[in-house]
DNA sequence: CAGATCAATGCAACCGGTTACATGAGATGC
DNA sequence: GCATCTCATGTAACCGGTTGCATTGATCTG
């Protein structure tokens, strides 16, 4: 590694800020735990006025002469003063932060989320402070009580929690959306996917592309997006094709849950022409197993999955799956947050539903080809709503 | 799409939690905007006592008898009363947050980041507040800005900053770690990838595997992974193979781009074996298009990306690459950071360079096969060290 | 039993800003 | 010229905790 020399802009600044202590004694070597950076009464003392005008002149606010001001921010750049945001969020009682606390921050469902929060924070000045539950309940408390006194409300999205539990944790007094999460029960405003929906209209449209027998791959027990999936699946199953029971195989989201299906699906010899999974790397993790045992996705066995990941376009033949704009996710959260917090009241009757969108590609592509199944699905799609 | 009426579990169980209020009386629809959370001196005045008993006794220090202790506890939870983070960090000058920024928020790359970076901060009971400079530098000063007083420390990544334009919008007393940064001249710890001999060593092994020419496609112009990516390249080039001049490619990180270099390809007739994408994405758009022409991977052409992002192990054939563990880069400048916090003085010195791994899969396999060429490169690699 | 020791507790001054209200000088009106 | 109004500025009380120091009452010591 190259190590270039030149001169570091420490030390002449750090000089200065010493001189101004009263005890100049022994210069150390790094600044760092010192703290000392320059409050608004050095300000306002360099500028020979009071704190309150300094306070003015920086806030841009009224009532300060042309002079006045010029001073003030001449020590404000003399001084390299930059307001300490924990002191002025103390008496604004406002933090122009927002707490997220999501379950883990795994994948790209995440990171999606994530981003289109910022986005739309970014625009309103807003920080995003991030809470992560790692899991456990417990833990779910402890990020949604640490938020207290650092943010003016809460982006909050509780998979595998009970209403009744996560209502005991959350504070009133702070405005809180949930994410993926109907909270009726609570009266909180939310936005979630239309799970069940999409996963009926998925199972439908595997049976109406001509599959005898349809099997589902679950997601977690505990979790709702799973749950509301299945309970779709089922209920499309029992509608459509009452005559053959739903076949369900336990999952766990995880690309080796799918591998395991279709290990199952192959050693048991059930008699399925299509694989519904709960999401798509489950989807993904059946599509290989099942090609390394020699059975061709579309042509023995239609496959698809829930999420549209950026995988999905990728794989050969490509996934047919429900894509879900988890951007539009977070982004409408924030949104509705910021109405929240502009005094607006939104009940749970402002929940937000995304109805997700059928995307066919190759694996639900039958002998008869692809182009046919593309429009077909997307007829079906259509006479929806 | 059919819409079930199915019975959604609300008004029995909103009742139940209504009922769990005190006030039964005019029960307000909405808590929020309120504000009428507890504080400390609610908390002393309940339980009988000042606020610093109070205050000691709910932070478990010395001092206190035990049924003090249990007249303070009763009244916190009594009144339901949660420590003000923000008050409390003015006067511990602590916050137990570390500000994160990142120039943006797109893909797996930066989740695996945070990822990394919240498994280290969570251990040790640390907040992550997010900044996003949404590329521009005017905005990464109004970030690291905006952070003073937020936060204990910093963790950066500012890939298309210059040093000199950085370091006057670097608070001195602010612990700071740079991510994918090599920061000598700032004379800051730094975390980075070795994107360089990463890049040397790809081209090496391609050259080595038989490939004639190979071509480069470049990432932005002033993206410091790409530039050093480009010079691992071109160094690796000029030693190996003098008599071929290398053959660089504009790209700009982008699944198009690797199109379009696949387009230029193909159109221009260049006389290549092998293309060394400077990321994944680039080179799975290649990849793509070079099919799309007629041209096979790995016969016609051999391919290879960096970074391994997940799609590379799905894509057929597989992708070739250098691996780079993301979480790692940022555990690893999480941990650096708290050592900053604890005391430790680190500097460009402590820098940490985190070496790629070279993962041979099928876009390098020749006709000679697949497990020859990844025995090949393994022996590579092995010598390399 | 007086005086020293010590633990538990209270008082009040912070942290670094914001802002209601007081002050006082200059402008205006009569 | 005096009362009044205006507006820039200063004073000080917050916000909600933490913590150094003083106080108190009880226990210990000789």
């Amino acid at each position: 590694m190259v190590r270039l020399s030149h001169e570091v802009p420490t030390n002449d600044l750090a000089a200065n800020l010493c001189n101004r202590l009263p005890s100049a004694a022994s210069a150390p070597l790094r600044l760092w735990g010192m703290g000392v950076m320059a409050t608004l009464r050095d300000v306002a003392r360099e500028a020979g006025v009071s704190v309150a005008t300094a306070s003015r002149a920086i806030n841009g606010l009224g009532n300060v002469t042309g002079p006045t001001r010029d001073a003030v921010l001449a020590a404000v750049k003399k001084l390299n003063f930059v307001p300490h945001s924990g002191a002025r969020s103390l008496t604004r009682r406002k933090t122009d932060t927002i707490g997220v606390i999501l379950p883990d921050l795994f994948g790209e469902f995440f990171s999606e989320i994530i981003r289109g929060i910022d986005l739309v924070a970014h625009e309103s000045g807003m920080h995003l402070l991030l809470g992560n539950m790692h899991g456990s309940a417990h833990e779910t408390a402890a990020a949604v009580a640490s938020m207290r006194g650092r943010v003016d409300g809460l982006l909050l999205m509780p998979p595998d929690m009970k209403p009744e539990l996560l209502a005991g944790h959350l504070d009133p007094a702070l405005p809180t959306v949930l994410l993926n999460y109907d909270a009726s029960p609570l009266d909180l405003p939310f936005v979630a996917v239309d799970n069940y929906h999409g996963a009926y209209a998925m199972t439908e449209a595997l049976l109406d592309r001509g599959a005898r027998q349809v099997v589902h791959i679950a997601g977690p027990k505990h979790n709702r997006d799973a749950r509301d999936r299945q309970r779709g699946f089922v209920d499309a199953m029992a509608r459509i094709a009452k005559e053959r029971s739903p076949v369900i195989l336990p999952g766990d989201f995880s690309e080796e849950a799918g591998q395991e299906a279709a290990r199952l699906l192959i050693q048991g010899q059930l008699p399925a022409d299509a694989v519904f999974a709960s999401n798509d790397l489950m989807a993904v993790g059946c599509i290989q197993q099942l090609g390394e045992a020699g059975i061709s996705v579309p042509r023995d066995v239609m496959v698809a999955g829930f999420d549209d990941i950026p995988l999905s376009r990728h794989i050969s033949p490509a996934l047919t799956t429900m894509q879900v704009k988890i951007d539009r996710l977070g982004s409408t959260a924030m949104m509705m947050l910021l109405r929240l917090l502009r005094g607006e009241t939104l009940g749970a009757a402002s929940g937000n539903v995304l109805t997700p969108t059928l995307i066919a590609r190759g694996t639900t592509a039958g002998p008869v080809g692809l182009a046919a199944v593309t429009k077909a699905l997307a007829a079906k799609e259509q006479e929806a709503p």
